[in-house]
DNA sequence: TATGCCGTGGCAGAAACCTGCCAGCGCCTG
DNA sequence: CAGGCGCTGGCAGGTTTCTGCCACGGCATA
């Protein structure tokens, strides 16, 4: 294979796709929603019996919306996937084959027939798409921990909490800032760490912070 | 300029860099440190006249690790430079010039003469690549939020005990748990807070959260 | 050996947080 | 109009957190 090819058609890109993932090596999957790919529901099953472990699935928020995606997810991970969500939308899917092949989806709403795929084992692209990879990677938050606070949206009201909270005032302070009785104001406060998910306020600040929550 | 190029020394790389990045449009530079490309510490001074704002830079944090390279950093953003820091090593450096080229770095150790860079406008990798970027450059800390944590080099009891605090659980649980009296789990409370700047809990696990320290 | 320093742990008092309870008010519906 | 519901705010009691104070033990040094 030349260092770069155009694949034309999700049938071509399973052709080249599958030898490649067949044999367990390490498998990194970055995609929009289970749309992005062709054949992405199915294949997590097949492969579940390899080496789940060297699997490794990032996502956009947006593959949660779908009830039936989700337990599909879930069901991954039960499986030994590594699955993590970004906060960033991902419009162009990229599959990493034992860090030497990389493929992009190029025409994320064409048709099967039509869609066109970039394959490329060139080192210099590859190893620099894939430290990009990493560092996404990295900082995503795993899928559990993303559905168990389930990425809430916070109305007006709530932001206005957590940011009176993160400033670290006391609590008859913020209550004051926010024009509202203390009272109500603890209301707030237990309502948004129920929805964190949290214990504690530590906790709940841990969370707000991996989600990017304080950022709004 | 065909799809993918190989730029061999430092010099090629200026002469195809330069007229791409002289018009002042946008311009991403994702790099190890200062060292990744050459001449980052006085290019970006010469750019400060231009269209600042369009100038996007994502370091590793092992651009910190020298004062004067701060420094420099810090002239970056207060040139209007966007500056961050995220937490993975990029080993890989990568140059983004109007979302149409992109420059890899491959050799990070090599003298000026002999490294290689690889050029290339395919637009399928282009697109893929940024995609990744945008996604790292989404969950990276800014510059001044960064040097303001410091991203502490916290020792393994401030790891405990920040995991023990991020548990949920109560004080005295939590000191139960480490070993140690509720006294001196509150005295490592303070120094972690203090540590991240916080005057509060929730704010304390915000920053945690966001430098990604619940996860070491 | 005596002294000083540092870290730990117990105690106490204060501050901050948490939440149930109840009254009051506004809104909506029959 | 009366009644029900939801939300707010004050109050009280309890829990959790915070930190100063002091005693003690271990270690290093003169």
């Amino acid at each position: 294979m030349t260092a770069t090819v155009t694949l034309y058609g999700d049938l071509e890109l399973r052709t080249r796709l599958g030898p490649l993932a067949a044999h367990g090596g390490e498998f990194v999957n970055i995609a929009h929603d289970l749309d992005t790919f062709p054949g992405a529901r199915e294949s997590a099953r097949l492969r579940a019996a390899g080496s789940a472990g060297a699997v490794r699935k990032l996502f956009s928020p947006a593959v949660l919306a779908d009830e039936r995606d989700r337990l599909a997810l879930r069901e991954m991970a039960a499986h030994g996937f590594q699955v993590r969500i970004t906060a960033a939308p991902l419009p162009q899917g990229t599959v990493f084959v034992d860090r030497r092949t990389m493929i992009l989806a190029e025409s994320p709403g064409a048709a099967a027939a039509t869609r066109r795929y970039t394959m490329s084992n060139a080192a210099a692209l590859v190893n620099g798409a894939y430290a990009l990879f990493e560092a996404a990677w990295e900082a995503a938050a795993d899928l559990e921990a993303f559905l168990a606070s389930d990425r809430p949206l916070l109305d007006d009201s709530a932001r206005k909490v957590l940011r009176a909270l993160g400033s670290g005032v006391t609590d008859a302070a913020a209550a004051r800032q926010l024009g509202m009785s203390l009272r109500t104001y603890h209301r707030r406060v237990a309502e948004l760490l129920a929805i964190l998910g949290a214990d504690s306020r530590f906790q709940a600040g841990i969370r707000a912070g991996e989600l990017g929550l304080a950022r709004d």
